[in-house]
DNA sequence: AGGACTGTTCCGCG
DNA sequence: GCGCGGAACAGTCC
């Protein structure tokens, strides 16, 4: 599933897509989301943003928000239709914003302005990472209390919203910190790193994944793995190129690092 | 055949 | 409250 910088792209292409038209018609492909769009028809979208993980579409006086789980994406498919699709936006100019997910795990809720509130506070959504300035002082208070590993912790969304299971570890790398590593072992140095390293990671995957279509990468592609570590279990360390980059797995979750730039403590 | 997978939520246990 | 494992959701790809 796409995380926050993943979200962030596609945030920027809906709302460059849709900003300003008119919504022709909604099309619910599978009806399993259990959503109604059919009020909406003809209705002006407003600007997309991105809260977490989620994509925040005004459309007259409602959102849509979606959540793409695992392996949703939105993508323009006004030429041909692609498998898996689950919902439609038919536009105005003739475009078709539409909700592939192979897994259907994804959820679109529309929720009407008067309720936009209590929607988002019922989620368990803490303050965003990015893309606004967090010092090491920020971090440190926000996972206070945690006894686990770095790596999960990062991953809390009701600490702070968006990070996901590859921004975890590649951010873990970039601080050099062992993902294994007790959260209250951290010092000062430690969150100042982890601060560096966030805005860095997003900025990375901004600028080599910007595009119309985000990927994966367990799906065939032609762009190359742009991460440090992530899936490159057995090849050598991208910055020391002494280390191997091991994976293991933490509540479940593949990790992976650099034996020598993130040794255990 | 079996496992893995860029997520969330629930349950049970300690 | 915290942390973990496991399950569920669900489909595809090794």
């Amino acid at each position: 599933m796409p995380e926050l910088p993943e979200v962030e792209i596609m945030t920027r292409n809906v709302r460059q897509w849709s900003a300003g038209r008119r919504l022709l018609r909604g099309e619910v492909v599978d009806a399993a989301l259990k959503v109604d769009l059919s009020a909406l028809q003809g209705a002006v979208f407003g600007s997309a943003h991105r809260r977490g993980k989620y994509l925040c579409l005004p459309v007259a006086a409602s959102m849509l928000v979606v959540h793409f789980r695992m392996t949703g994406k939105a993508i323009l498919e006004s030429t041909a239709a692609r498998p898996h699709t689950r919902l439609r936006l038919h536009l105005d100019d003739g475009t078709v914003i539409a909700i592939v997910d192979t897994r259907r795990l994804g959820r679109v809720w529309m929720v009407p302005s008067q309720e936009l509130s209590s929607f988002f506070a019922s989620l368990p959504l803490g303050p965003e990472p990015w893309p606004q300035p967090r010092d090491g002082g920020w971090w440190r208070s926000q996972l206070a209390g945690l006894r686990g590993p770095i790596k999960n912790a990062l991953m809390r969304q009701d600490r702070v919203a968006g990070l996901g299971n590859i921004a975890a570890s590649e951010i873990c790398f970039r601080a050099r910190l062992n993902p294994h590593t007790p959260v209250p072992k951290l010092d000062a140095s430690d969150w100042d790193a982890v601060a560096t390293a966030v805005p860095a990671f997003v900025d990375h995957v901004l600028s080599v994944e910007s595009g119309p279509e985000i990927a994966y990468v367990n799906e065939q592609r032609t762009a190359p793995n742009p991460f440090a570590v992530y899936a490159r279990q057995g090849q050598p360390c991208p910055r020391c190129a002494h280390g191997m980059v091991t994976r293991t797995v933490q509540a479940g979750r593949a990790s992976f690092f650099c034996a020598q730039c993130q040794p255990p403590r």
